[in-house]
This record gives C-alpha cells, sequence and structure tokens, in this order.
RNA sequence: GGAGGGGUACCCAAGCGGCCAACGGGGGCAGACUGUAAAUCUGCUGGCUUAUGCCUUCGUAGGUUCGAAUCCUACCCCCUCCA
C-alpha cells in the first residue's frame, strides 16, 4: 500500500457519506493519471449558499490533487426537472431560465475552483443531437423495475401519484453523461446516490469502467439541525455582505463550527484537529471560530473584508459600539407612505426596513426595549423621526442601519 | 361501494354558542447573563400612525342567532377500517 496515495483517500473522504468502493478508487489512482472527476449541477434556482459550495469543496479537493475537475451543468437535464426528493411531478425550466442560471454558477465556482483546471462541460453538448433511435437504446440499458427501486418513485407509484416517462429518463440521462464524459469519479450530495450508481450501471452497459461515486453530507443550517436551506431561513448566503456573513457564522454552536471546519474549510485535517486540541486545552472556542468565519468571508470576499469584519464585530458586540463603516441608506416619504407634518412613525421605518415584519411587531419590539435611535433607547409607541436628518436606528443587536430620511417631491 | 375520524395561527395541538385574536408545547424574535456559543430565566409571537378603538383570521360557500372556531346545510380536501 502506498502512504501517499492513502493520504490522498483520507482527505478526500473527509466529510463524505458513501464511498463506492474505497478500494476501486485506490486502484483508479495508483495508475498514475489524473483522474476525470465529474460533478454535475442542475441549472434550477441558485441562490447559492454554503450548503451548496460543500459539493464544489470536495470537487475542489480532487482538483489539489492533480485531478481534473469537470463541473456539469445540467442544462439539458434542467429541461427535464430532476424528480429526486419531490413527491409530484417539477415544472421545466425554459431554455433562458436555464442559460441565467447556469451563468450564476459559472461565476461563482471559480472563487472556489482554479478557472485553469476546470473543465466546464454542459450535457447539451451530447444530449441535443441525440437521436430518438439513440434515446430508445440508452433507455433500452435500463429496467423498470430498477427504476422502481428508487424510494421515491415507489412511493409515488404505489401512492397512485404521476410519475411522468420523462422522470424516468432523468436517471439515464445523468448516467449516460458519465458514459459520455468517460468520468472515473462522480460527486454528488447523498439524495443524488441513486442517479450517482445509474451513471455506474450505465457506464458498464457502454463497456466502460465504473466510476467511483463520492457522496457529500446535506449541510445543517445555522440552527444545527435541519439541512441549510432558503426556505427554512437559515442559510448563509455566498453573495451575503461580509459583516453579515461573518457574524451568521459566528452565531453556530460550538459543535456545529467543528462541522462546518470538516466540509467548508479549507483546512487541511491536521491542522483541525490541532485546533480543536488547542480549544480542549482552554483556548477560547469563540477565537479559533474567528477562523473560521475569517476564512470564509475571505473565499467569498477578500481578506481584507474579512478583517474588516472581524474589527466591526469586536467593536460592536464586545465593546458595544456602532460600526463607523455603516453605509447610510436613503428612505424617502411622502404623505402616502407615512410623513405627517415631516415626520415619519419608527415604527413604519422600521418595516420598511426589514428590522420587523409589520408596524405592530415594531410596537413590540419598542416595548420590549430593543429599540434605539442613536444609541438611545425608545419608550414610546409613537416615536417620530424628522425628514431631512439622518439617524442610527438598531433593533437587537443585529440589525443595524445608518438612515437618511428624505421628502419626495 | 360501505363505516368511521379529521381539516384551528410558522408546526403540533386545545377549544365545541358570548369571559376567543383563540389554552399548551415546539420553532422564532427580543430582554438578562455571555463568547451574537451552550445552558438558564423573562417577555412577545394577526393587521392598523396605541385606539376602554377598528379591521381580518379557526378548510370553502351559505344559513340560524342579539352574538359562531363552536349549531345547521352544501361543497372541497385528508386519514383509518371493511369490501
Amino acid at each position: 500500500m502506498n502512504s501517499q496515495i492513502e493520504n490522498q483517500i483520507t482527505e478526500l473522504k473527509r466529510g463524505a457519506v458513501d464511498l463506492i468502493h474505497e478500494a476501486d478508487l485506490h486502484k483508479k489512482i495508483a495508475r498514475g493519471m489524473p483522474l476525470r472527476v465529474k460533478a454535475g449541477f442542475d441549472p434550477t434556482a441558485p441562490d447559492l449558499h454554503l450548503g451548496h459550495t460543500v459539493l464544489i469543496n470536495k470537487l475542489r479537493q480532487f482538483q489539489q490533487f492533480g485531478h481534473q475537475a469537470i463541473f456539469l451543468i445540467g442544462d439539458f437535464t434542467g429541461m427535464i426537472g430532476d424528480p429526486t426528493g419531490k413527491n409530484a411531478t417539477r415544472p421545466r425550466l425554459t431554455p433562458v431560465e436555464i442559460a441565467a442560471n447556469a451563468r450564476t454558477y459559472q461565476e461563482q465556482i471559480y472563487k472556489i475552483l482554479d478557472p485553469e483546471l476546470t473543465l466546464i462541460e454542459f450535457n447539451s453538448t451530447w444530449m441535443g443531437p441525440m437521436t430518438a433511435a439513440g434515446l430508445i437504446e440508452l433507455a433500452a440499458k435500463h429496467t423498470v423495475a430498477r427504476m422502481l427501486e428508487r424510494d421515491d418513485f415507489e412511493k409515488r407509484y404505489r401512492g397512485g401519484q404521476a410519475i411522468a416517462i420523462h422522470e424516468f429518463l432523468y436517471p439515464l440521462v445523468q448516467g449516460y453523461d458519465s458514459v459520455a464524459l468517460r468520468a472515473d469519479v462522480e460527486l454528488g450530495g447523498t439524495d443524488q446516490k441513486f442517479n450517482l450508481l445509474v451513471g455506474r450501471q450505465m457506464q458498464e452497459a457502454y463497456g466502460l469502467e465504473p466510476q467511483i461515486v463520492l457522496t457529500t453530507p446535506l449541510l445543517e443550517g445555522l440552527d444545527g439541525v435541519q439541512k441549510m436551506s432558503k426556505s427554512l431561513g437559515n442559510t448563509v448566503g455566498i453573495h451575503d455582505a461580509p459583516v453579515e456573513m461573518f457574524g451568521k457564522l459566528m452565531s453556530i454552536s460550538d459543535t456545529l463550527m467543528w462541522r462546518y471546519f470538516e466540509l467548508l474549510s479549507f483546512r487541511p485535517l491536521r491542522e483541525i484537529a490541532a485546533l480543536r486540541k488547542e480549544m480542549e486545552d482552554g483556548r477560547n472556542p469563540r477565537d479559533i471560530k474567528f477562523e473560521l468565519a475569517g476564512e470564509i468571508v475571505a473565499r467569498f470576499s477578500s481578506p481584507a473584508a474579512a478583517e474588516a469584519a472581524q474589527v466591526d464585530f469586536l467593536a460592536r458586540f464586545q465593546k458595544g459600539l456602532v460600526p463607523e463603516n455603516l453605509v447610510e441608506q436613503s428612505l424617502v416619504y411622502g404623505l402616502d407612505t407615512g410623513a405627517v407634518g415631516g415626520q415619519v412613525r419608527l415604527t413604519t421605518i422600521l418595516r420598511d426596513l426589514g428590522f420587523v415584519a409589520s408596524a405592530s411587531e415594531g410596537n413590540r419590539k419598542i416595548s420590549e426595549g430593543a429599540v434605539r435611535v442613536n444609541q438611545e433607547k425608545v419608550n414610546e409607541f409613537t416615536f417620530s423621526l424628522a425628514l431631512g436628518k439622518s439617524y442610527i436606528v438598531q433593533v437587537g443587536k443585529r440589525s443595524i442601519a445608518k438612515i437618511m430620511l428624505k421628502e419626495v417631491h
């Protein structure tokens, strides 16, 4: 056994859920040729958050070990709509939507992957020209029984819910992508396991060596329990402002911090182990969290932004100061939007800033003592601010803004 | 086809003619304590420029009543059992 390969595999297995099969991966690496590593993305609605980057990080790891990263954009399959995890038929995307989403992906992945060493492919390249005969030949490689082994299909079938034939085609096409790309390894989330395994079967059916399948877990959101997802409101978006991203990462629990280190940090495992040792020896976990937050913010913004975010964080939460670099935003009011006698109700402003969901909630927050204007606690519901002036308003510790009130003309 | 049970706020779940903007729990937000961690304690968790005020909400649409989440009718949807 070659210990260098062993080390490589240990790092590649980091955070992974399934590796099918480790022995074969070893064999493939041992041949000394760079492996072709595929990760597919269905360009549905890419409001990318850190959860999405777990897979891309894994692709990066392969890249760092000298393998060929292939970022496959499923523009063709996007028109089908992946049935994974759905209990109903998905709406299909239009070519225009797909193109726009694909562009967003490309812009973002180079913050993680080396552009020089990344191959971007679109599966419409080979699926577009495929003839009906070719598609039928492809479909002949698989059986309905094996398709129905899949849990969600089976449930829907038993439950009498419609499964359109094109949904059966999705795993086949995804599998064929591996044939077309001659993939040695395919990465995917755990929910993709079935599709990835179909890839192995398709490759064998077309006379190729089956790919290695490596699945990554779904990242837990800020609450540490449920998966990170926009609808649960527990995400860290990769477009979040540096200060916001830093703050969100600082708010995670100490336990979750290690999970994030494992799945999001680029630090090698032994460095992370060293940090854990430091914590056990008495170092403040918060300071270790700074390192995590700093690394992530630097990746998506810049090292300078990460440093500034930390300075801001310290000033705000340790010394209780108002950050200096607050960008002033203008709010315009007129008679029809709540201005009365040159004044606007504070609760209206808080609602418009999105700090509270309604003016009524603003009232409640005032009675809770959570609202401040220019650092002074507000006690009356009817508190108003004058137009033409600038203020610093806060709700709780997290929501703060510098605003300039303007009168509409 | 037959029999029964159920649809209440973000989720679960009480209420079964007025005291209901609706018990309780979860989740969330805020306050205290902190490291914007955990744990704990406290408050809040329909809307309206706060009003002993008004408006909207208990599957949907009607009805009875001074008054309905609660009673009646029709409809829609879910679940369980039998065939």
